[in-house]
RNA sequence: GCGCCCGUAGCUCAGUCGGAUAGAGCGUUCGCCUCCGGAGCGAAAGGCCACAGGUUCGAGUCCUGUCGGGCGCACCA
């Protein structure tokens, strides 16, 4: 393996926010659903709604046509023999589904309506779904209609769906809801590793599916700057009487020296401990903010090369001077279920009841305050979480960096301003919280707390994208035994590997540097981001940095070829303009263009699933297949084994309207690269 | 012990509200540049969807149980 960089003693020292194990509240036996059946159960019927949404967008408003007919039809059917509304089935409700048919049955999309209705009406599903196909008026757009055995298959006019599929558009409208996203929040002592990896990049790419899905985004970073690895990193460099020269990135150079001053508690624990502690209350004070954020501006460059930007740095120490935790335990004292016993178990501290929101906790309560007087962290947390949905005010503000696209990153700061012109931060609808999987139950009982002390509208007001590990080489990664890697590394080495590639295919292509960034970072975020969340990702360096097969690239090249075709077609004069093109024969469109379009058109419906479930994997496989479509399109071969989709060989009109559905294509495979944070390059 | 997540092709993974003969990639084998980009396409081979019950017209998908694997169960940040 190459170079795996300084040595994190993750085993223990617990790492940052976004992947330790902390803060699990006192004794929770959990004896149902972890997570919280409210939330459980609130998450269902809101994917429920979105399912309803997603299927009316899913081919435009032919779908909505088309259910609209076979409901009259049904009704029809009702009238004459009067046993389904006798059966309880709502008609004005009933669902009617409508899917894709298969490759190799006749039509484009399918109903299995009949076999819903068979049983009640005491029919058999053919017969009853001829009866529908025979009797079905045909909305505009549906050329024609058959039963294919029980299913309902209709087959769509080709130019009146290809060209509705290029008027509809690629995002979704803004929903007027706005969510904060927290991700990243390593802590601000070494260099960010791999399991930051799929932090950063999950984080990224879900906030750029949300926004095109409507919301208003607000990334936020945090940064635990008075915790005892931000500590243990600032005394280190004293302890050893190190001088940083440069000669290295900063967060490297200082994750050696944790490392070693980790190594050093063996022998003069006692002396170090004294220095860290000494560390610790100069860190809460915030004497040492210059130094921190030495370290931050480190780490961020890693993630502005990854292509992830945020909006607000917030700072624990800003958060715990702000009031807001002392805020939040006042806002949970007055909950009756928030108590000082005085004697037993818990006798001097500050616990909260959450049975009442989570049953089945073998040990409902929750420590906020220790009996010594000091807060838990998941007390800090829940104030922090007050602010982001608006529920507390009084953070400072300062700008903080400029960002590659050029976008301002703000900070909180103890000597910021107030508020910010032209923009409000926090007051989120919703929070959604990139956070290790490890954390599920801390996470649970921040939400249970928002719930408890909120108004009953806030029960979905926090999501945990609980992510799994990164493992490395089917490892998992261990400070002790050298088993870690940095994301610096791994972004060198892709890019390295692209631009060899990139100059052996193309060796004249002049942006090949920019080219190599785009296919080197392009492939390992869509290493991360290709399957689900709650999988574990075993880092393979061949896997990871795949230019083959289910990768970026794979889409990346579908993308160029799809732009090279269109500037042959642009040399020729001929201008494109989606659904308007003109002296394009749309009604030359056949099947093959079709199957293609139907595939475009999946877009915005997977773009709504993929934020209201949290899952940007949606939108990657996506990208696979539409790609494979495209693809394929572009390979297709008649009967006798002759290319027959070529847009530059095709006649004119044909010519025309194939253009523009490759446009069509091009767009949309931009548009889920952009998704997943992936640049799009013209020529690779 | 209690809880959560996961068991789909040799390996890594998709699988839409429960719907038509379960799909990709990698690897193996065989084809395809007289054609707009071969980082591609086509084909072959490879499956008791962990197992057993149940619900349903219909189950990889929902329910119960069993067996494997991972993780979590601190007055820790």
């Amino acid at each position: 393996m190459a170079d795996t960089g300084p040595i994190a003693a993750i085993q223990h020292t617990p790492g940052s926010r976004a992947d330790r194990g902390l803060a699990r509240s006192a004794g929770h036996r959990v004896r149902c659903d972890l997570h919280g059946a409210p939330a459980h159960a609130s998450r269902l019927a809101c994917a429920g709604a979105a399912e309803r949404v997603v299927a009316s967008l899913a081919m435009t408003d032919l779908v909505p046509a088309l259910q609209d007919a076979i409901r009259e039809v049904v009704r029809e059917l009702d009238r004459e023999q009067p046993t389904l509304e006798a059966s309880g089935l709502d008609l004005e409700r009933l669902e009617i589904p409508v899917q894709r048919v298969p490759e190799d049955k006749p039509g484009d999309y399918g109903s299995p309506i009949a076999f819903v209705l068979a049983k009640r009406l005491r029919r058999n599903p053919a017969e009853l779904a001829r009866t529908i196909a025979a009797r079905l008026v045909a909305p505009a757009g549906i050329a024609r209609v058959e039963a294919v055995g029980p299913y309902l298959n209709v087959f769509v006019d080709p130019a009146a769906f290809v060209r509705a599929v290029l008027r509809a558009p690629l995002t979704l409208a803004p929903n007027g809801r706005k969510v904060v996203v927290e991700h990243t929040s390593v802590n601000p002592n070494k260099e960010a590793h791999v399991g930051h990896l799929r932090n950063i990049v999950l984080g990224d790419a879900l906030a750029r599916i949300e926004r095109a899905a409507g919301y208003e985004v607000e990334v936020q970073n945090y940064i635990d700057d008075t915790g005892r690895q931000a500590a243990e990193s600032l005394f280190a460099v004293d302890y050893f009487g190190a001088h940083f020269e440069g000669e290295r990135k900063y967060d490297h150079w200082l994750g050696e020296l944790y490392v070693r001053l980790g190594r050093a508690k063996e022998h003069d624990g006692e002396a170090i401990e004294a220095g860290v502690k000494g560390v610790m209350h100069r860190l809460e004070r915030g004497e040492l903010r210059a130094e921190v954020e030495r370290i931050v501006r480190a780490q961020l460059e890693t993630c502005f090369a990854l292509g992830a930007e945020y909006d607000l740095l917030v700072w624990e120490s800003d958060v715990v001077a702000a009031g807001f935790l002392q805020r939040g335990l006042e806002v949970l004292e007055r909950l009756p279920s928030v108590t000082r016993p005085a004697t037993g178990k818990y006798a001097g501290a500050l616990v909260m009841d959450v049975s009442a929101f989570l049953p089945g906790l073998e040990e409902p309560q929750v420590v906020l305050v220790r009996s010594d007087g000091n807060a838990m962290y998941v007390a800090k947390d829940i104030g922090y979480h007050l602010w982001k949905v608006g529920r507390l005010e009084g953070l400072r503000y300062a700008p903080f960096a400029d960002q590659p696209s050029g976008a301002q990153l703000w900070t909180s700061a103890p000597d910021g301003e107030p508020t910010v012109a032209g923009r409000t931060f926090a007051h989120g609808d919703q929070a959604v919280n990139v956070i290790d999987v490890r954390q599920a139950h801390p996470q649970t009982i921040v939400r249970t707390a928002l719930q408890m002390t909120g108004s009953g509208k806030d029960e979905d007001s926090l999501h945990h994208l609980a992510y799994e590990v990164v493992t490395l080489e089917g490892q998992a990664m261990s400070g002790r035994r050298g088993l870690t890697l940095a994301i610096d590394t791994v972004v060198d080495e892709a890019i390295r590997r692209a631009r060899a590639v990139v100059l052996e295919k193309q060796p004249d292509l002049p942006s090949a540097d920019a080219v190599a960034r785009a296919v080197g970072i392009g492939a390992v975020r869509f290493a991360m981001l290709k399957s689900e969340a709650k999988r574990i990702i075993d880092f393979r360096w061949e896997q990871a940095l795949s230019l083959a097969g289910d990768s970026a690239p794979y889409v990346q090249y579908a993308h160029a070829r799809a732009c090279s075709i269109l500037r042959a077609v642009s040399e020729t004069g001929i201008e494109l303009r989606g659904a308007d093109t003109e002296a394009a024969d749309w009604d030359a469109l056949g099947p093959l263009e079709v199957g293609l379009a139907a595939e475009v058109v999946r877009l915005p419906s997977v773009t709504l699933q993929a934020a209201e479930t949290d899952a940007p994997h949606v939108v990657a496989q996506y990208a696979l297949d539409l790609a494979t479509a495209w693809n394929g399109y572009y390979n297709h071969r008649d009967a006798a084994g002759r290319f027959d989709t070529s847009v530059l060989r095709s006649a004119r009109g044909l010519l025309e309207a194939r253009a523009a559905l490759v446009a069509g294509v091009r767009d949309a495979l931009a548009q889920a690269l952009g998704l997943l944070g992936i640049a799009a390059p013209e020529q690779m």
